[in-house]
RNA sequence: AGGGGAGUCGCCAAGUGGUAAGGCAUCGGAUUUUGAUUCCGACAUUCGCAGGUUCGAUCCCUGCCUCCCCUGCCA
């Protein structure tokens, strides 16, 4: 892979507020950040951005950027989802060291410190059903009441917590409530309930608990706990701030560190969909393979896409982040692929569309070698020979009879360089019964070959791929495009109505030889066409499968 | 409607009381054995709108408009 070359970071509002800290000490020069998915789910495109944002300020500030897993929900989480994700992050090419952790880590601190807050009044047990408490919270514009259980007292709150914990009430009898203000105008602050009792076996503590913290408590004293200075999270938890500040403010004896939460608009990114309920729908109803199908913005998918680390950490570089609710297009995220892969990527032949075509004027049994360069930007990356016969394949889009205008491929009468080897003339095609083209003719201009002193006596425009038809191997090729049709899919009609029909074609290709010994993961560019990689679950030597992860720009589809 | 946020070029995004960075896209042109890449050039008299303060405002003040988020015992 190569190093994208990173720049010098630009500002934004979140490197604004680090160097003020620093300036000012407050942490003591200290920078510690976090990644803190649940392990509910497969991590998306829109992950790739906090944990490039995280970890890279990290790295850029000298810090560390802690892996944690918000994992206070038993019955949605489970390790493969704990596996796939450090997977996905390591891949993108970060690395947490020591720092791994699991808020599961803390659930006897934050039993005590619940306790705590308990004896000084300030959280109490509530009896009301979910129902209840849903009724009594108020709405948007008219205030709560109280629960009848709000003056419970400190002594009989912790008596009821204690069995609670020990397993004496079933799911949903009895809550955890901070006693903070029923009559605030944000909702966040109506009591919220900090714990609940929930008799399900824990991914990492088994059945040690049947009562388990919820988000709004556990994730500000897990960052406390470790330390951590600026946790940044994404723009719908700005509510939330207020209540992280009241937890901390409150443990403050106890705890006596309190991280700043600062928040950034999470990624909109046109063509495709990231809410986890659309991704669920999309892998369960079959529309896409799994949860690794390369058409999924999933980081499984994009790295079976061919999609790149670098280029993830190019497009967070090119977004930037601010606190502006936006959409990325999603030509953006593939420049940036293509971008790195350019660098990356050695240059080999595939004929996607194969069509005969048949030098006339060449002997039937003659066979000479081509060097094709491995590398146009890396020479000493090496050649490799292609073997040049009578007969070859070429692609079908690359002849046409009557040609369109400003078309300077294959045309009667109109002669193209085949690359690395001979200009040749056309002098037509033949066609069958039902006036399907069977097969292009031309001849060989001698003394044109590439590399040698004559190659350039005859200027032509056109530059076609051509692969032997004695040498070529058949392979299976992925045509992958956007899942969606439009830009915004399920702003006028269900989102899966929006899937694009053609995100998928699978064609039966011919490729160079040398094609067959690539490695699963392996990423080339075939000429001409795009970046593909081999694909890392169905590749083999004996049947090739390459995806394609982006095609080439092309300013002549375009402009036709 | 109550609370919390955001509005700078087609898409992102810096910036700041002193006269609008950069990237992507786009459009020209050069190079090119990938209609790719690379290169060079062009690209906001203007910062949601309306007032006000000021010698001077995108930046300060006032009012307005638009968009996003919040009424889980999810995160």
């Amino acid at each position: 892979m190569s190093e994208s070359a990173e720049k010098p970071a630009v500002h934004n509002f979140i490197r604004n507020i680090i160097d003020g800290d620093n300036a000012s000490q407050k942490w003591g020069g200290r920078v510690a950040t976090r990644f803190p998915p649940e392990p509910n789910g497969y991590l998306h495109y829109g992950h790739a951005k906090s944990i490039c944002l995280n970890f890279g300020l990290a790295r850029d500030y000298g810090g560390a950027c802690h892996m944690r897993f918000d994992d206070t929900n038993p019955e949605k989480e489970e390790q493969e989802y704990v596996d796939s994700i450090l997977e996905a992050v390591r891949w993108l090419g970060f690395d947490w060291g020591e720092h791994q952790y699991y808020a599961s880590d803390y659930f006897d601190r934050l039993y005590l410190f619940a306790e705590y807050l308990i004896e000084h009044g300030l959280a109490y047990v509530d009896s009301q059903n979910a129902d209840q408490i849903r009724a009594r919270r108020g709405n948007l514009t008219e205030p709560g009441q109280d629960s009848p259980y709000r003056n419970r007292t400190p002594d009989e709150n912790l008596e009821l917590f204690r069995r609670m914990k020990a397993g004496e009430f079933p799911d949903g009898t009895h809550v955890l409530r901070a006693r903070i203000d029923m009559a605030s105008p944000n909702l966040n602050l109506r009591d919220p309930v900090i714990y609940r009792i929930r008799h399900a076996e824990h991914h990492r503590t088994g059945n040690t608990w049947c009562i388990y913290p919820l988000y709004d408590y556990t994730h500000c004293i897990s960052d406390a706990l470790e330390r951590v200075t600026h946790s940044i999270c994404t723009l719908e938890f700005e509510d939330h701030r207020p209540l992280y500040d009241w937890v901390l403010d409150q443990l403050q004896p106890l705890i006596h560190w309190h991280p700043q939460q600062i928040e950034f608009a999470r990624l909109n990114l046109t063509y495709v969909v990231l809410s986890k309920r659309k991704l669920i729908q999309l892998v369960e109803s079959g529309t896409v393979s799994g949860w690794d199908d390369p058409r999924l913005p999933t980081l499984a998918g994009a790295r079976r896409r061919g999609f790149t680390a670098a280029g993830f950490r190019l497009f967070t570089d090119r977004i930037g982040v601010s606190k502006s609710d936006t959409w990325i297009d999603m030509a953006v995220l593939e420049e940036c692929m293509r971008e790195d892969l350019n660098l990356a990527a050695q240059r080999r032949i595939a004929v996607l569309d194969p069509i005969r075509l048949v030098l006339d004027n060449y002997p039937q049994e003659q066979r000479e070698e081509c060097l094709a360069p491995n590398h146009p930007l890396h020479s000493e990356a090496g050649k490799r020979p292609v073997g040049l016969t009578r007969e070859l394949w070429i692609e079908r889009e690359d002849y046409q009879e009557t040609p369109a205008k400003g078309f300077f491929r294959l045309y009667p009468g109109n002669r193209v360089r085949l690359r690395y080897a001979y200009v040749i003339e056309c002098t037509g095609a033949d066609y069958d019964a039902q006036g399907n083209l069977l097969c292009v003719h031309a001849n060989l201009l001698p003394d044109t070959k590439s590399g040698t002193p004559g190659a350039d006596s005859v200027k032509v425009k056109g530059n076609i791929h051509w692969l032997s038809i004695n040498e070529a191997i058949e392979a299976e090729v992925r045509l992958y495009d956007r899942l969606f049709r439009v830009p915004h899919p399920g702003t006028s009609q269900d989102f899966m109505l929006d899937i694009n029909p053609e995100s998928l074609r699978v064609v039966q290709a011919r490729l160079e030889p040398a094609l067959a010994q690539a490695l699963p993961e392996d990423r080339y560019q075939f000429e001409r066409h795009g970046y593909f990689v081999a694909d890392r679950r169905d590749h083999n030597p004996q049947q090739p499968v390459f995806n394609r992860t982006v095609g080439l720009k092309d300013t002549w589809v375009k402009t036709t």
